[in-house]
DNA sequence: AGCCCGACTTGGGTCGAGGACA
DNA sequence: TGTCCTCGACCCAAGTCGGGCT
């Protein structure tokens, strides 16, 4: 079938990447990423003969950055698709469904340990699944893995409830549709309405305090006995400053005229609780907004005169900035980095324009310079400070903590909120992540001059330190920043923010998790589309339904263009360059692999492994045809016009929704696929962090192992041995006591063999429980679950899932992550289903 | 229409407080 | 009581995405 080249493309040579100022296409440099990729301008292209630029670092750039966190075949096993292929011709999905058994087996021969999490049986027809891959111990490989799986109906009182849910939803959206009584088309353009849409206040918010309102009753009655002893426990531990804060803040609540439930005394219910509250916000983040601004550091402290900087082997006496600047470098002496080049370079530069006139005439070269004397010196006043008396330690504390408490808060709508980051970033050396280019940059200190403040109009304006004025002081209720200043490494604007756990957060947090809620009423008709578009005459169109389904099956992010030099060399989808990934007609016993990869997002690498639908694998081959390496794969589209188009097909629906949606389906998945009611909490805890796994897998959401880990392993299978010793010797007891008993028979004797049965059983469980916390932490070793529990899992599945097995909410939240998701555990009742 | 930039979310690393344990 | 280890708070880089300007 021949292919419509779209509106004249040349195809193949398109870079996906901005082009730096010096590249304007003014000056016959390389023609404009975006231009070529909408094929909009591509004619330009052929006919001025303009080439294309050349990635030149890109097999480099194939190279884990962080080698040893990403060396997936050492650490990680897991996540292959299992899609069976499925015959292009044969009808796409519905018809289209792939059979196969989706599992995430985990193993690791030398210790022993495997893991194997149930068969994944999602809600919608896409799975994400893994397999073992144990024949292939030598190449162990961080694959993440799913699977489509077109399932018939879920059935049960779930689903039922499930599409209360929905209908209400969209009944919601519905009525606010026809509220605003405007024609789709005008819809579509008002980005107001759309976002009115999946706003979880007004009539969505409403209802869900309704519902929460009539199970209040119910929910009292169960939860009232465990709630005591929670809130106890928990203002036992509250850190008096907390406590303080609480009383302050109500006070301040009352001071602005604001209606705090003053009657009641349990500190929870001095939180706010936005998510009761009724707002139409129409595009204004807050009405007021008081705080005291940024917090400074401190002013740079000389070192003492017996501190020298030694260059070619003379000491020299450095001005205060060329010294500051010094510092910097010293205190990373011992990290990997001050010993690349980059870094080097780029520091060195830095630091001479820093310098007098004198000090630049005489340092030259950077390797002459020895920064040891400065290094031992800030080393030693690090022991110091640990060696410090407790009292010591105490009054830092508490100057902390009077700092945190006058800085650290915000008043926002008569509600103290806490923020998120009130200080300044420090001065110092600008580590990017991976090969970034401008590493070792010198991050300038801060000024007063520098910052904008945002607050209202009327509240006190916060006081700029003494001697300095604010650059600006701006009254912008349509944002949600405290302060902003330019950062001079990459030109970045950077922001004081509330902290999560603030509404403004939390608000958005809840939109976020709704609008994914939506997608999966839609992701059938989704998924039909982009199979379509793979036939599709127009190449375009065949790269948008790719890319879409590698999104959508692969949670991969939706991949901006980059300034080329600017940052270092990562991708997501779009951004994909041929280099990235192998076509396999066959590999492993599996018929079109394609084999994926890449650096993503904090150059972590991507690789997997990834059996597609023969369809798919054709396409891509197709768009591979006469590119070079370095071309990009997807050359006709970017991240607008895919968003522009999933817009089309769901108001509010972006690339990274999908991300949120498939985490959080697939979360509520293995929940329920690995949870049962009998199941000791051990075991519970244990099926909730390998359904977390799952999702960071698939997320590929990775860590360095823990620089202890072979340690702390070690000394768990001590315990364990230990244990094991404790009980063959109850066991032996309790036998030696039964014998006993039949001999005897007495009352003594029975009532031995009853305390050695005890003590056997409760050795047992302590074993059991030994060794579940050590499975899951090897489990654990190079995934990280805090990003998506943080970011991708609506809350609301965990806390229901709590609810439901009895789980206190503790043990899957710490405190910060309670905070966040106040709301969430708020409203949530155990029934709830994504 | 295309591009730039502002605003905000997502992300892993670091470091020290404090809990566990000898 | 001292030491070790873990985990949470914080840090700040690096993404996504939309709006407004040209």
């Amino acid at each position: 079938m021949k292919l419509e080249e779209s509106e004249g493309h040349d195809g193949a040579k398109t870079s996906n990447r901005k082009r730096t100022a010096s590249e304007s296409p003014r000056d016959g440099s390389p023609t404009d990423r975006k231009k070529s990729k909408n094929g909009e301008k591509d004619k330009t292209d052929v006919k001025g003969g303009i080439h294309k630029a050349k990635h030149s670092s890109c097999k480099q750039s194939q190279k884990p950055l962080q080698e040893p966190k990403i060396t997936s075949s050492e650490n990680l096993n897991v996540a292959h698709v299992e899609t069976k292929a499925v015959d292009e011709d044969a009808s796409p999905s519905p018809g289209n469904k792939d059979t196969g058994l989706c599992k995430v087996i985990e193993s690791d021969e030398r210790k022993g340990i495997k893991l194997e999490l149930q068969e994944i049986d999602l809600f919608g027809p896409i799975e994400h699944s893994d397999t073992e891959r144990s024949e292939n111990k030598s190449k162990k490989s961080v694959d993440s893995k799913k699977d489509y799986k077109h399932k018939d109906k879920p059935k049960g009182s779930q689903r039922g409830k499930h599409l209360t849910d929905e209908k209400h939803l969209e009944k919601k959206m519905c009525q606010r549709s026809a509220n605003s009584s405007e024609s789709n088309s005008k819809r579509k353009k008002s980005k107001d309405s759309s976002e009115k849409d999946f706003t979880p206040t007004g009539d969505v918010k409403k209802e869900n305090i309704k519902e929460k309102t009539r199970n209040d009753k119910v929910k009292k009655e169960r939860s009232s006995k465990d709630k005591k002893p929670i809130s106890e426990k928990k203002r036992k531990k509250e850190p008096d400053g907390q406590v303080e804060s609480n009383k302050k803040m109500k006070k301040d609540a009352e001071m602005n005229g604001k209606n705090l439930k003053s009657t009641r005394t349990e500190e929870d219910d001095c939180k706010w609780k936005w998510w009761e509250e009724d707002n139409a916000n129409n595009g204004k983040k807050w009405s007021t907004l008081e705080h005291k601004g940024p917090f400074f550091p401190p002013e740079y402290e000389p070192l003492p005169s017996n501190v020298c900087f030694v260059y070619n082997g003379k000491s020299i006496k450095l001005s205060l900035a060329a010294e500051e600047v010094a510092t910097f470098y010293a205190k990373m002496l011992d990290h990997e980095y001050t010993t690349k080049s980059v870094f080097q370079e780029n520091f060195f530069n830095d630091w001479r324009e820093e310098m007098t006139e004198e000090e630049r005439e005489q340092i030259n070269k950077l390797s002459k310079c020895d920064f040891s004397h400065m290094a031992k010196y800030f080393l030693e006043k690090t022991e110091e400070k640990k060696a410090m008396t407790k009292e010591q330690k105490q009054v830092l504390k508490e100057e902390n903590n009077r700092l945190t408490e006058e800085y650290g808060f915000c008043l926002l709508d008569g509600h103290k909120e806490k923020i998120g980051n009130f200080r300044v970033e420090p001065p110092g050396l600008f580590r990017g992540r991976g090969e970034h280019p401008k590493m070792g940059k010198l991050k300038k200190r801060i000024l007063p001059e520098d910052i904008t403040i945002n607050c209202s109009k009327d509240s006190k304006i916060p006081e700029a330190p003494k001697g300095h004025r604010w650059r600006k002081v701006q009254h912008d209720d349509t944002v949600t920043w405290l302060a902003s200043w330019v950062e001079n490494v990459q030109g970045n604007l950077k922001y004081i923010m509330l902290n999560p756990s603030s509404k403004l957060k939390g608000e958005k947090d809840w939109q976020k998790y709704e609008v994914a809620r939506k997608l999966k009423l839609k992701v059938e008709t989704i998924r039909r589309l982009y199979r379509e578009d793979w036939k599709n005459r127009e190449m375009k169109i065949r790269q948008r339904g790719v890319a879409l389904y590698f999104i959508d099956k692969l949670a991969l992010r939706a991949g901006n263009e980059k300034e080329e030099g600017e940052t270092a060399d990562t991708v997501g989808c779009c951004s994909l360059r041929v280099e990235h990934i192998t076509l396999h007609e066959e590999k492993g016993g599996q018929e079109f692999v394609v084999e994926f990869d890449f650096l993503g997002k904090d150059s972590i690498r991507y690789y997997n492994e990834v059996p597609v639908e023969s369809r798919v694998f054709r396409n891509l081959k197709l768009f591979m045809e006469n590119k070079d390496p370095e071309d990009d794969l997807f050359d006709r589209i970017n991240t607008i016009y895919l968003n522009k188009h999933l817009n089309q097909s769901m108001p509010g629906l972006t690339a990274k929704v999908f991300r949120t949606f498939n985490a959080s389906t697939t979360l509520q998945d293995q929940l329920n696929k690995l949870t049962t009611a009998d199941m000791t909490l051990e075991e519970k805890l244990l099926s909730y962090n390998r359904a977390n796994r799952a999702v960071a897998i698939l997320c590929n959401h990775q860590r360095a192992a823990p620089k202890t880990f072979e340690k702390s392993m070690q000394n768990m299978l001590d315990k364990i041995a230990q244990k094991q010793q404790q009980l063959d010797v109850a066991k032996m007891e309790l036998k030696e006591a039964k014998k006993e008993h039949k001999k005897a028979g007495t009352e003594r004797t029975r009532k031995l063999v009853e305390k050695k049965e005890a003590a056997v059983k409760r050795l047992e469980e302590q074993l059991k429980k030994l060794q579940l916390q050590m499975t899951d932490r090897e489990e654990n070793k190079v995934i990280a679950l805090g990003t998506s529990k943080l970011n991708y899992l609506d809350p609301r599945i965990s806390v229901a899932w709590c609810k439901k097995f009895n789980v206190p909410i503790e043990k899957i939240y710490n405190k910060t992550q309670r905070d966040k998701f106040a709301w969430a555990i708020d409203m949530t009742e155990e029934d709830f289903q994504f």
